[in-house]
DNA sequence: CTGTCATTTCCATTAATGTTGAATTATGGA
DNA sequence: TCCATAATTCAACATTAATGGAAATGACAG
């Protein structure tokens, strides 16, 4: 990942709403759930729910598909894991970061 | 690690300048490197280099001591830590991220 | 087609963040 | 003390991001 990308995902994270939204789509996998379900469970007015979607979806962290009437949004785990790869290789040298990854508290 | 403070940690990451600095920091190690030689590197106006030294400090990312008559800055590996810590915890679920954690790349 | 519900876009407003020169403070050597 | 250098703060300005109501769009059942 470069850092460009980065910069974007992390910017993506870096907001309270957004960084719920997608703990949320984490907590629910790949199944992902529904804009409104999500509008309601956060207690975000719809317009303001639509413009954090935009932005994680724009950092390549959430994707979406249509399902009936509904858009179903879904964490994007793999991009994740590319966040976590950059902040592990860039931002930890040559320090012993994650030490004990199996029981991380 | 809580959220707002992971919040807050990624906000200081989430800007250029910032993610520039601070992996300079960790490519430096625990001996640091002066404010000016930082300014220098980055070809950073210095007004602007300590704004976002502040705003990295604030977070914890990074740590200051004074040695003669510079202030030497020096990544908080700690810290860092705390916040690959949270992410994996919290934005991975139950998925295998860092699946290969000796060998990330 | 028409009505209904889900979501997004538009827009105006407000808030927060980034930028940098100039002034200020701090440090140590002559 | 006085000077030179290092770093920070101040202040003004520019840029970008967040908020949410209202209108528009899209999807589908009847």
């Amino acid at each position: 990942m470069e850092s460009k990308v980065a910069i974007i995902a992390l910017s993506a994270l870096a907001q309270e709403s957004r960084l719920a939204i997608f703990r949320l789509l984490v907590q629910a996998g790949i199944e992902g759930l529904a804009a409104g379900r999500i509008a309601e469970i956060l207690a975000v007015p719809p317009s303001s729910l639509s413009f954090h979607l935009k932005e994680l979806s724009h950092a390549g962290l959430v994707s979406s598909r249509q399902e009936s009437r509904f858009v179903i949004y879904s964490a994007n785990f793999a991009r994740m894991n590319q966040l976590l790869a950059y902040l592990t290789e860039n931002c930890c040298g040559g320090q012993p970061c994650h030490s004990s990854p199996s029981a991380h508290l």
